[in-house]
DNA sequence: AGTTCTCTCCAG
DNA sequence: CATCGCTGGAGAGAACT
């Protein structure tokens, strides 16, 4: 029997129901017993439109060059008085351009902008840091405290240089690393590899400590270089529970079977596209033998072999599975006997239990990665070796599909040689794993072969040997791309009663199958109904590239997913953009398009589902954005996710999973980079002249400036945005309690927001993202010691001081620049010595003196530089800081009373 | 009428 | 103790140009 899970929609209290196999607790099954189904809204997509930045007839300006978002780097520039340096003029463009020649130019550009750095530290503070790490060239490793960006300034700042990638060529004197897997720590064992405090210690005692005191590898001796087997048992004595772990991703992925499922086929991929110089193309003339291998119960039977001696079983009597846990865990693979019971791969285990006989025991098996990847490599050698074919497509870690250029109705006996020859091979080389083969002159009736040979077996029938015996031994869900979903849909078309292959046939037309299951799945269906191959499937033979390229690159984490607090969220994003950060520039790709899906817990489902840590019943809630420009660069990614997150607004406690998706991947082109280097000829224009040109910019773009509820800097009253600033601020406290409707609220004005408006967050949230970046770093200090203001350290005085100025500055047309970013560096120095709730008062007096002053005419401007203030600068930093809020909330009202 | 985006489904 | 519910791709239909 085939299970399911239902969401609840997120509009509708019907439910609608998704596809995961086999799968199901109690709350699911009482879900299903009133459900319905229903469409899911949609949010707003991303605007940004990169073909109006194209148009050819604005070649003339500087301006029009820009992608959206460097159009909102220059804004963003300009706001801040800081025009960007003159770059090199080179306005022709070189064919020759490489890959390797952007890197080696993002490399430059790095380089360039750590001096910078430096030179901004030297202004602001009037000196030079010491210059700590004068000949280091520092690797940062993984997951670290303090995080990459940070110890990357700190690196830079004092002297040393930043390696963005390790490889053999480059020299490395140090490599960073909080914690390291045993893979790693052999890799390494060669390096000094030294813990980030070696960082910290050194720039806070003002000289280079010896790095042997911060070594991480001193534990690396021959004991454990000889037992990495017993290792990964033995763990760490903290075990780590949840996704709040610094390293909950990696020790996460490195138990979860899935992931290691779409991994190792990712690899499997990477390696066959790397070896395709020497494979022969197919050609459409060719007759073809399609050969499909797949191992019995392929975890089950690695597992037993290399199963606890002590533990006393029969492979062929006991129903055994492969499994963490012991009740509501998956099952990842069953051995035959287990299948006989009814269990399949992908159940609970307390549904299969439920499925022996009273007297039958089920076995569980722990996982064996490494000897599942060990058999996996053996088998593909094997094939490899045999010479017998001409591709060897891998479909994953067990199954691979081999083609031959041979007509395979004359040469049946041959046929059965390779069969034999290699499903013995494979048995003696891996000690004893039984694969099945499947063998015919299309890919379908290799599969249904396969799947009629198992276990331990081999099949061959040819399309023109297909008859109705052969159709009727097999169900719909055996052909592939029919699950359960289809299935239902199936049944209630043709058949109740248990539809065969043959059956289907009988019922079906090619229009009444495209009719129930659509155009390409019907005529899927259809085909291999006569033993013969659709288009779609028929492109991995004779165009494997196509199919097996990489076209996006994802990360998906439903387990273990437990916040409190909004910054955990944003700490957990960060882990997961560094994680998808690596592997992005591993590929050494770009992304122009990020999607974030938060899983939230379905209304009516428990806080805690059956599963421990499991994400239970839940709502998806998609958001994606199209970067104006593709990017490799991890500040831009993940300020970009949290923004997201804060769009899909799902309270911190809700969320269950979370899921980062680069929907497409692009190479660094010659295109553009030659834009980049364009000279900033208008840069000294007059401001006017500026606005004028970005106008014209984004009126090009199609983004209106004119509709009212665009008009994000002056709001229709004053009255609006003090109460929608009140209300802003009071429903992010964490005192709320089931503020579920203000949240709907705000989810539903957040799908309303216009394209202006995603430009003006886009711009907050750059000058956030670097503000942030600095604040942290320069305030560390100040932990304990009073905050002082213009030197004064008494509160009550500064707050004096600052309300002046507030009134002054009103009837001036607001304050300036230059003061607001040392107030604004006060306020985040409050946050960051646990005084929130002061930054708090500040933006209630504020906001007071907004609503009470009169307002003249000819002053308008100061009133709505302040209320910019107020909701562009203090309310995000409110939001920022407010899970230190709530313990201080106390003392503060303590204090005032 | 073609293109892009969102959502669903599937496989292993 | 529980438990490790990932990831990439195809296709349909809606929403755009
Ligand atoms: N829901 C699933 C399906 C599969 N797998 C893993 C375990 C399987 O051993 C392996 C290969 O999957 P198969 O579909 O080939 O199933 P088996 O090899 O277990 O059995 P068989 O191929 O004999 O039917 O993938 C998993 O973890 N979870």
């Amino acid at each position: 029997m085939r299970c399911d899970e239902i969401r609840q929609d997120r509009t509708d209290p019907s439910f609608r129901v998704t596809n995961n196999k086999h799968r199901m607790d109690d709350e699911d099954l009482a879900a299903i017993l009133t459900s319905t189904s229903t469409d899911a809204t949609t949010t707003s997509r991303a605007q940004l439109d990169e073909k109006h930045s194209q148009k050819s007839d604005l070649a003339s300006s500087f301006l029009s060059t820009l992608s959206d978002d460097s159009l909102i780097d220059y804004i963003t520039n300009n706001n801040d008085g800081n025009p960007s340096p003159a770059p090199t003029v080179t306005t022709t463009t070189e064919p020759e351009y490489t890959r390797g020649d952007y890197f080696h130019e993002k490399k430059a550009r790095q380089d360039e902008q750590d001096q910078l750095l430096r030179e901004q530290y030297r202004t602001n503070l009037g000196a030079e840091p010491p210059q700590i790490f004068q000949n280091c060239i520092i690797y940062i490793n993984g997951y670290t405290v303090p995080g990459r960006l940070q110890l990357h300034e700190m690196i830079v700042l004092h002297g040393g240089k930043f390696l963005h990638h390790l490889s053999a060529k480059k020299k490395v004197t140090h490599i960073i690393a909080s914690n390291l897997p045993l893979k790693k720590r052999l890799e390494f064992q060669n390096y000094k590899v030294v813990k980030p405090d070696w960082i910290v210690q050194s720039i806070a005692q003002g000289k280079l400590l010896p790095w042997q005191d911060f070594a991480l590898l001193t534990n690396l001796d021959e004991r454990q270089k000889k037992l990495p087997l017993l290792l990964p048992k033995k763990q760490d004595s903290k075990t780590i529970v949840d996704c709040n772990d610094p390293n909950f991703i990696s020790s996460y992925f490195q138990n979860s079977r899935l992931h290691h499922l779409s991994t190792w086929k990712s690899d499997l991929r990477a390696k066959f596209l790397n070896e395709m110089d020497f494979t022969r193309t197919i050609e459409k003339t060719d007759p073809l033998t399609i050969f499909h291998f797949d191992f019995d119960c392929f975890f089950a039977t690695v597992a037993y072999m290399y199963k606890d001696p002590q533990l006393k079983c029969d492979m062929d009597v006991d129903p055994i599975v492969v499994c963490h846990g012991n009740k509501n865990s998956d099952i990842a693979s069953c051995n035959y006997v287990a299948r006989k019971y009814g269990i399949k791969n992908g159940m609970w285990v307390s549904q299969a239990e439920k499925l022996c006989p009273a007297n039958v025991k089920l076995i569980t098996l722990p996982y064996n990665f490494e000897q599942f990847a060990k058999k996996s490599e053996i088998f593909y050698n094997v094939l490899k070796d045999s010479n017998f074919f001409d591709l060897i497509l891998p479909m994953s870690i067990d199954e691979a599909i081999c083609v031959m250029v041979l007509d395979p109705m004359s040469n049946r006996e041959k046929l059965e040689t390779i069969c034999r020859d290699i499903r013995a091979k494979v048995f003696t080389e891996t000690k004893g794993c039984s694969i099945s083969v499947g063998c015919a002159d299309s890919l379908i009736l290799a599969r249904l072969n396969l799947k009629k040979s198992k276990p331990n077996g081999a099949f061959i029938l040819n399309s023109n040997e297909l008859d109705s015996d052969f159709l009727n031994e097999f169900k719909p869900d055996d052909l592939p791309g029919v699950g359960y979903s289809i299935v239902s849909k199936l049944r209630e078309k043709f058949s109740t009663s248990n539809l065969t292959l043959q059956d289907l046939k009988n019922e079906s037309t090619l229009i009444s199958l495209q009719d129930c299951v659509g155009q390409k799945l019907g005529l899927k269906i259809h085909l291999a109904l006569q033993g013969k191959d659709d288009e779609e499937s028929s492109k991995l033979i004779y165009d494997p590239e196509s199919i097996l390229e990489r076209k996006s690159l994802s990360l998906e984490i439903n387990w273990g997913v437990r916040f409190n607090e909004i910054n955990q969220v944003d700490t957990f994003i960060d882990r997961c953009c560094q994680y998808l950060h690596e592997k992005l520039n591993d590929l050494e790709k770009l992304t122009p398009q990020i999607t974030l899906k938060i899983m939230k817990r379905a209304p009516d489902a428990p806080i805690e589902p059956a599963k421990y840590l499991g994400m239970g019943r839940c709502v998806p809630f998609n958001k994606s954005s199209r970067l104006g420009t593709p990017t490799n660069e991890l500040g831009i990614i993940a300020t970009e996710v949290k923004s997201l997150y804060r769009i899909i607004g799902c309270p911190p406690n809700e969320v269950r999973g979370v899921s980062i998706q680069f929907n497409k991947l692009c190479s660094p082109s010659i295109n553009q980079q030659p834009a980049l280097k364009l000279p900033f000829v208008k840069l000294n224009a007059p401001p006017n002249n500026i606005q004028d040109k970005t106008n014209h910019e984004f009126k090009k773009r199609k983004i209106s400036l004119e509709t009212p509820t665009m008009r994000l800097i002056s709001p229709p009253k004053k009255f609006d945005i003090l109460t929608s600033f009140e209300e802003k601020f009071i429903e992010n406290l964490p005192t709320q309690i089931g503020e579920e409707l203000k949240k709907d609220l705000r989810i539903k004005k957040k799908i309303q927001q216009t394209k202006r408006k995603e430009i003006e967050e886009e711009i907050t949230k750059r000058q956030d993202l670097v503000k942030n970046y600095k604040s942290h770093f320069f305030s560390e200090n100040s932990l304990f010691e009073p905050i002082k203001f213009q030197n004064i350290s008494n509160f009550k005085k500064i707050s004096q001081m600052i309300m002046e100025w507030v009134d002054g500055t009103l009837r001036e047309g607001g304050p300036h620049e230059r003061d607001v970013k040392l107030f604004e560096k006060y306020l985040i120095r409050l946050c960051d010595s646990n005084r929130v709730h002061l930054v708090l008062r500040l933006s209630n007096l504020i906001s007071n003196k907004l609503n009470v002053c009169p307002r003249r005419d000819n002053e308008e401007r100061g009133f709505q530089e302040w209320e910019r203030i107020l909701m562009k600068l203090m309310v995000p930093i409110l939001n920022r800081n407010k899970h230190t809020f709530q313990t201080v909330r106390k003392l503060d009202i303590d204090y005032d009373l």
